[in-house]
DNA sequence: TATTAATTTGTGTACGTTCACACAAGAATA
DNA sequence: TATTCTTGTGTGAACGTACACAAATTAATA
């Protein structure tokens, strides 16, 4: 193992200098700095956590700020998830974590539980940065001394320390390729465009028509629904979309809800077979997946992004470690197959 | 925080007295023990397990067994990847990993290799055990106080720390899924079996001919390649599957060489499409999937296994945590659009 | 009682890091 | 020239534990 006592005699200097360095306290001429800075680089030096936490022994806290668990049915339970795994495993590190719920379409309640955040003294943030244009103003209020990591959506012009996202336009096309293989004959796919605007979602439709744009026969139409629409009205948009077009043959639900849309098709006893593609691996769309009424789900690790999130920040704030500043999560296809591989840990 | 100190100070004696309370290392006094364990119990005393690490933190050693990177057309490079991974997180907890590397189809070679993996004196053990008759045997040899792992296979009746393994028939279900996705009209899928005999590339078949044996209008052929086989060979395979069926409409290659059967596929200049099915995100493959001529590929997750054999080895033999007896890794479906997502780390 | 042996107890050092503090050398001021 | 002020550098103590070794106490022998 690599100390900072070897680094100090291999740059001829003492630990005094080599720490200034590594916490950049300043005090230190640039020769000094540059050798250093070679030695750490050469002998591949790793901070001896054990030993730093001996001695600093005061525990971190980390803050989350997102939506409630509960909301878009239910989905923020598994970043949670993954967030509370991470807390799990760090407790050995005495990392600290504190949740910051907001109301998903509040602006109000972002603001106001931000200045609580701000007020924690925390050590590092966590915040799914989804109320876009009232993020950007408050993200400006964080102090620049406390890193904050994005998860979920990421943020233009904001100094942080990391963001982890998915390709949501790619991920769009991938579902348009996986319909193009469900749908063998001439017939119309329909998307249905979830408000209030979302850039994400808006972002997984326009990959969808791109990949589709010069299908052969397949062609796309799209509907709009408000999300919050009781089961009643997504019912009625359904009604719509069949009666339209008699030559539905596949339905792509951009988001979370999509079993909501599947419950509303089955209520119709439709007798034409309509190919259903979806996201994310909520127990519902699961439960669909299963029985052959979705035929795929789009995952975007929500479960790992919040377990990322949280070990970003842990290696930065605790380890000193470079981390990367943009976190690219994988595109999963799930079918009824591979389904029950993706939900444990 | 309790500290030995605190313990001492209440039982009147000194931290080196408590020590050997502490580690059942004798040399107490009865009174003395007594006065000491009652101020254990009383103050809730948990030792510091940072100071614990700082002061043993001996070098721990794990042996990796597994075969040559280079064997299987470089396929043992991407758990090498995740094991070297882990090696460099790990580093600061002094973990060292020395490679045990065997010929994957020589008997002797396997023997040989373990024999030398038991005398290097390893705190822990994470092995690939291909060659299953004689690792069977072997694998009782191993001493009971050396903890090991299991990755890419398993073994029956092995007293193993953990197992890390994929489904395999299920991924074979799944290829068949995607398979009958792809191929519209009537025609032949062919698999190509791949000897030596290998139990997860026989499974991988047995779930495709499964999935695919009541279909309408899809057969399933089976042919047999000799792993080792040169170009050529590979070519007068492909030569023969296309002159017996001229409906072959997909190729199924359980392992990793697709992209050799898709070279000789190219080099036939064959005038229908066919499409294939292949496994893991060897370089070779991607290319291919990229210029769409692979549709899918599954991948097992292999840098993943590598990373999470050590981890486990880590967490139970550093930190006594418990660890679960088995993983199962997740079934990749790897397609032009999302595979960059899944390159990196 | 003096000496040795057996048993019990205390002390000091090290693990690697952090940080307050002391100190040195040079530049800027008096 | 003497003085303060910068800027740079080194030293030493501390975190809690583990263990070797020294020291003290008691018991057993001469």
């Amino acid at each position: 193992m690599v100390t900072i006592k070897q680094i100090a005699e291999k740059a001829g200097v003492s630990i005094g200098t080599v720490d200034r360095v590594l916490h950049n306290r300043g005090y230190v001429s640039q020769q000094a700095e540059q050798k250093i800075r070679q030695a750490i680089a050469e002998l591949d030096y790793k901070p001896n956590i054990f030993a730093r936490h001996l001695k600093l022994s005061r525990p971190f806290k980390f803050g989350v700020l997102m939506p409630e668990f509960k909301q878009d049915c239910g989905y923020w339970e598994m970043p949670g998830d993954g967030i509370r795994k991470a807390q799990s495993e760090l407790k050995t590190h005495r990392i600290e974590i504190e949740f910051f719920h907001y109301e998903r379409y509040s602006e109000k309640s972002f603001l106001n539980v931000c200045q609580k955040a701000l007020h924690a003294s925390l050590n590092g943030l966590l915040v799914a940065p989804l109320c876009a244009p009232c993020a950007s103003e408050m993200i400006q209020k964080i102090p620049s001394n406390l890193p904050y990591v994005f998860f979920d959506s990421t943020l233009p012009n904001a100094h942080c320390l990391s963001s982890i996202v998915q390709d949501s336009f790619m991920s769009g096309q991938l579902a348009g390729h996986l319909m193009s293989l469900l749908i063998n004959d001439p017939g119309i796919a329909a998307t249905i465009r979830i408000l209030p605007e979302d850039f994400h979602i808006d972002e997984r439709i326009r990959g969808f028509e791109a990949f589709l744009k010069d299908h052969p026969y397949l062609k796309v139409v799209s509907y709009e629904a408000t999300l919050g629409d009781r089961t009643d009205k997504i019912s009625s948009i359904i009604d719509n979309i069949l009666k339209s077009y008699d030559q539905i043959r596949g339905l792509f639900i951009p988001n979370a809800l999509t079993f909501q849309f599947v419950q509303a098709l089955q209520n119709k006893h439709c007798d034409r077979k309509i190919h259903v593609i979806g996201y994310d691996l909520l127990k519902e769309n699961i439960d669909y997946l299963k029985k052959g009424q979705i035929d795929f789900l789009i995952s975007q690790q929500s479960r790992q992004q919040g377990y990322h999130g949280i070990y970003t920040l842990f290696r930065h704030v605790v380890l000193n470690e470079v981390v990367p500043s943009k976190m690219m999560m994988a595109i999963d296809i799930i079918a009824k197959e591979n389904v029950d591989y993706y939900q444990m840990k």
